[in-house]
RNA sequence: GGGCGGUUAGCUCAGCUGGUCUAGAGCAUCUGCCUUACAAGCAGAGGGUCACAGGUUCGAACCCUGUACUGCCCA
């Protein structure tokens, strides 16, 4: 096969997909092999491929590539989430845009809508995923919304009401007024933002005087039912039990007295409005104090306010604000930070209002997914985030969590009512009917209404690993589920870890031990992962999380373009280790703080990816390009192999400690070093053969044979390049792909060998400097001569040692010597003397500051040394390698100083 | 306010069980090269009080205490 001078990734890329996904290899089906499983955190249908996936993406296709070629039956199974409120937001702008309004269809027309939505818009970021090399079991894409899904989301609501753990109740909790819909805990994000601090006066019922409260949120005082101070506060405590009357209204209402308020805040008195904030909700409790509810649910005041009925509450805000001022209740305003809440998913700002919603009791569950990584039976990469895990799930920050959500798109909740308030959880209508007529009712099934609610879109990812699998499906086929679950890693943001991560966990350990029989649950276990793998976050330069809102996000897509998915995959991998985030290298055409700055679409770590590429394409083309003859091997080829296969097996050792480890950029690193240096900058240059002359065959066969070896080690990082060269590299059609070629196995080796090639190599390093630094070309054929000693006589020895040396340094010949030699500039390698012999007079002054500056940082060297051998405790407590290693390196730099405080006698 | 991380070269990061560390890599910088695989390249060089201050130890980038800065989680 001809090869181009340069690699084009773009054809190839697609190409070998094309070709991965014709042949099947990424469809896996349960055999005699050992599994090996991952399942995606499904993105959700509203997303599109952003720098967060491109790691995530990498990282998981990196670890099932290798567990294909290390023969396990590997197992990625992709998928998207139904995303309940992005999406519903999605479809209601694209209606809206039709002039078609939510409340003007019904349900099923609305779904219709959100499903045709789903099916246009919610593949995009599969098929992103795909440019990325992503080998997931297309095949097996599942769907959070699909009917087996839904089906076992049903299920185990059923499930878990029946054994007591679901609950309906009125609670105060997080609600969004653009979606209208309650929010749980963790989707509300409390920042902090400036507003203002309204200082109103409340002026007593009777009498004169007033008392100034301080507020952010004036729209409320309508809702006011009593004046809190705290009881230890002398300046206020005289007039608890004193009425003042509702600045506007006029009501009267009671000042009370409460330990909840902070004396120091504001005036120390403080209105309270138990409708509209959680602690004023607490105080109103324990004071029997009655609930006014103001807000709508869309936000706008009710005729409860009396006043402003039907304006936004935020309007309400400013004019109310004019209004005390100009009827002389307002004492002044204050520039305040406050923690806000907003929705995690539209920024919305979260009102906290009373309402009816379903809840899962979370004590017992909180304690099992708790347990299960205390114990070790899911263990985090890295470590330290067993820390926030164990504070999320503590029993005193553990609160129940709030399943129901007032949407559409979702499962809708299994409660089936009865026109006199009975109500029924199950599996369907009929089910429901029956178990109501059970005691004698005579419901008709016309007669019962479903739950209007759908469930949290996270009540049905959190059934992700046992539900792809079909865990649920009553009489379904239950191989896949035996052999796949639980699956080995989990690879998702820490930022989900509680979300996501910790109720998935809580969802194995409910379910898993039933649904694979007690059998095989005590000898696989039931937890859904082994290991979860965190990911960090995609920062910029500054360190901000990117973000479409920032504009500080490259595109994903361009950078795929411009640097091929090999070489992002690889940019991302070696700009992360686990767990820790990443900053992402790409550059700002202005100041980044500045708003109309943009990230540019430009990333140095992914050009040296894709300059990786190309070097591995033109080093097959040196090899390639090679005649072979029948010819003997040179003696001096039997080393560099020898060397190249002993230090491969050192290099393989080390990368599958990596692996093992989930060091992934440092495998990646290990790899491109050694291709890089190793094999490139040396081997091939020893080996080469001259200007168009043939390589013997051995060493030809040889080459490509490590070559092949390497393309499989690098295969997991950079798919594409390896699957393209390795087809350059096959002897016969039929041959196996790289993708399911074999890893290699990790031999011994000869570790003296390693140090002497070194050795070598820092002779042709020193005589390389004295070049430099003399200005001598670097092909300019030099004599050399070496200080004769027990090394360097040992050193030389060696078979095909002195042929490589001459051909890699250039040298015109090579002869050991302890005579003096004039015109010479000499050099160090280790603790071996070489001198270069020059055509020209040589500078005695450079030469001898040059030396002496190198014997300045010897004996520095040698003093620490001395030090910590002359210390009888170090030699006494140290372990006995360490003084050992400590010992050889006196001798070896005691040595160094002998030949350098010579070469500076013979200077002058 | 409570808790958890981080701080190592100009930048991005390694450094795992304290000893191979008078600290490594890549990029950037500087010098010299269009040398028949590769200028998306080759050969070299310079650059660090391991945030700061104490302590433990024969020995500390690593362990302990405090401080500063920084990120995050919770209230």
């Amino acid at each position: 096969m001809e090869l181009s001078t340069r690699y084009n990734a773009a054809e190839t890329e697609a190409k070998w997909y094309k070709h991965w996904q014709e042949k099947g290899y990424f469809h896996s089906t349960p055999n005699e092999k050992e599994p090996y499983t991952i399942v995606l955190p499904p993105p959700n249908v509203t997303g599109v491929l952003h720098m967060g996936h491109l790691l995530n993406i990498t990282i998981h296709d990196v670890l099932i590539r290798k567990a294909r070629l290390d023969g396990k039956n590997a197992c990625w199974v992709p998928g998207t989430d139904h995303a309940s409120i992005a999406t519903e937001n999605k479809v209601i702008d694209l209606l809206k845009s039709q002039g078609i309004k939510k409340s003007d269809i019904s349900r099923e027309e609305f779904l219709k809508h959100a499903f045709a939505w789903k099916e246009k818009y919610g593949g995009i970021i599969i098929e992103q995923l795909k440019l990325m090399g992503a080998s997931c079991d297309w095949e097996r894409t599942r769907f959070t919304m699909e009917d087996k899904l839904s089906n076992a989301v049903t299920w185990s609501f059923v499930d878990l009401y029946r054994k007591g753990y679901i609950y309906k109740g009125l609670r105060m909790c997080n609600w969004d007024c653009e979606v209208k819909t309650a929010l749980g805990n963790e989707e509300v994000i409390h920042s902090e933002e400036t507003s203002k601090l309204f200082f109103i006066n409340y002026p007593f019922a009777e009498g004169d005087g007033h008392i100034t409260i301080a507020t952010t949120r004036p729209e409320t005082i309508m809702a006011d039912v009593a004046i809190a101070i705290n009881p230890k506060d002398e300046r206020y405590t005289h007039l608890v039990g004193k009425m003042v009357k509702i600045p506007l209204l006029g009501k009267a209402i009671p000042i009370i007295a409460d330990s909840y308020v902070k004396m120091d805040f504001g005036t120390g008195a403080l209105k309270i409005t138990p409708a509209h904030d959680l602690n004023d909700f607490e105080v109103g409790r324990r004071h029997n104090l009655e609930v006014i509810d103001i807000l709508n649910e869309d936000g706008t005041l009710n005729e409860k306010a009396q006043l402003y009925v039907g304006k936004d509450r935020f309007i309400v805000r400013k004019i109310i604000a004019k209004d005390l001022e100009a009827a002389g209740f307002l004492a002044k305003t204050e520039e305040h930070l406050n923690k806000v809440g907003r929705s995690e998913r539209n920024k919305s700002i979260i009102e906290p209002r009373l309402t009816e919603q379903w809840f899962l009791k979370m004590d017992k569950f909180a304690a099992s997914a708790l347990a299960a990584v205390e114990n070790g039976e899911v263990n985090f990469l890295p470590k330290d985030f067993l820390n926030m895990y164990r504070s999320w799930l503590q029993p005193e920050n553990v609160r129940d969590w709030c399943i129901s959500r007032q949407l559409w798109w979702g499962q809708q909740i299994p409660a089936y009512y009865t026109p006199d308030g009975k109500v029924a959880v199950a599996n369907s209508k009929e089910e429901a009917l029956a178990e109501l007529n059970a005691n004698g009712g005579t419901y008709q099934l016309a007669d019962l209404k479903q739950d209007e609610d759908v469930v949290d879109t996270w009540f049905s990812s959190w059934l992700w690993p046992l539900s792809v699998f079909d865990a649920f499906e009553k009489d379904g086929d239950k191989t896949d589920f035996r052999y796949y679950y639980p699956t080995n890693v989990l690879i998702t943001g820490w930022d989900i870890m509680f979300f996501w991560v910790a109720r998935m966990i809580m969802a194995g350990y409910e379910w898993a031990g039933d649904l694979l029989g007690e059998e095989l649950a005590k000898q696989k276990g039931v937890f859904p992962f082994k290991d979860v793998y965190f990911t960090g976050m995609v920062r910029d330069k500054l360190g901000r999380k990117m973000s479409k809102n920032l504009g500080n996000s490259p595109d994903s897509l361009v950078l795929i373009e411009k640097y091929s998915a090999d070489g992002v995959r690889f940019g991302m991998l070696s700009c992360s280790s686990v767990g820790n985030d990443v900053i992402f290298d790409a550059d700002f055409d202005g100041d980044p703080k500045l708003k109309s700055t943009k990230i540019k679409n430009e990333s140095k770590v992914c050009e040296i990816g894709r300059n990786f590429t190309n070097k591995l394409w033109n080093a097959l083309r040196m090899l390639k390009g090679c005649e072979t003859t029948g010819t003997p091997t040179p003696q001096t080829n039997q080393l560099a192999m020898r060397w190249l296969d002993n230090l491969l097996q050192k290099t393989i050792v080390s990368i599958d400690q990596s692996f093992a480890q989930y060091r992934l950029s440092e495998a990646l690193m290990t790899l491109y070093n050694f291709i890089w240096d190793d094999f490139c900058s040396w081997y091939l240059e020893w080996i080469k053969p001259a200007y168009q002359s043939p390589m013997d065959k051995a060493t030809y066969d040889f080459s490509l044979a490590i070559f092949k070896k390497m393309l499989t080690l690098l295969h997991p990082f950079m798919p594409f390049i390896t699957e393209e060269l390795w087809a350059a590299l096959k002897e016969n059609p039929n041959e196996t792909d790289c993708i399911l070629s074999s890893w290699p196995k990790a031999g011994t080796f000869d570790n003296q060998l390693l140090e002497q090639i070194q050795q070598l190599q820092q002779i042709i390093i020193g005589v390389r400097e004295v070049r430099n630094q003399n200005q001598l070309s670097p092909k300019q054929l030099l004599k050399i001569v070496g200080k004769e000693s027990a090394e360097t006589n040992q050193l030389l020895s060696l078979v095909g040692a002195k042929e490589a040396l001459i051909k890699l340094g250039f040298f015109e010949s090579l002869e050991l010597s302890n005579q003096e030699q004039p015109s010479t500039v000499s050099f160090l390698a280790g603790a071996m003397q070489f001198a270069v012999v020059l055509q020209k007079t040589i500078n005695i002054e450079e030469e001898r500051s040059k030396l002496a500056k190198e014997l300045e940082y010897v004996r520095g060297f040698v003093a620490t040394i001395e030090k910590k051998l002359s210390n009888d405790k170090f030699v006494q407590n140290a372990k006995p390698e360490v003084v050992e290693f400590e010992r050889r390196k006196l001798a070896d730099n005691l040595l160094k100083i002998n030949l350098l405080e010579d070469s500076l006698a013979k200077l002058n």
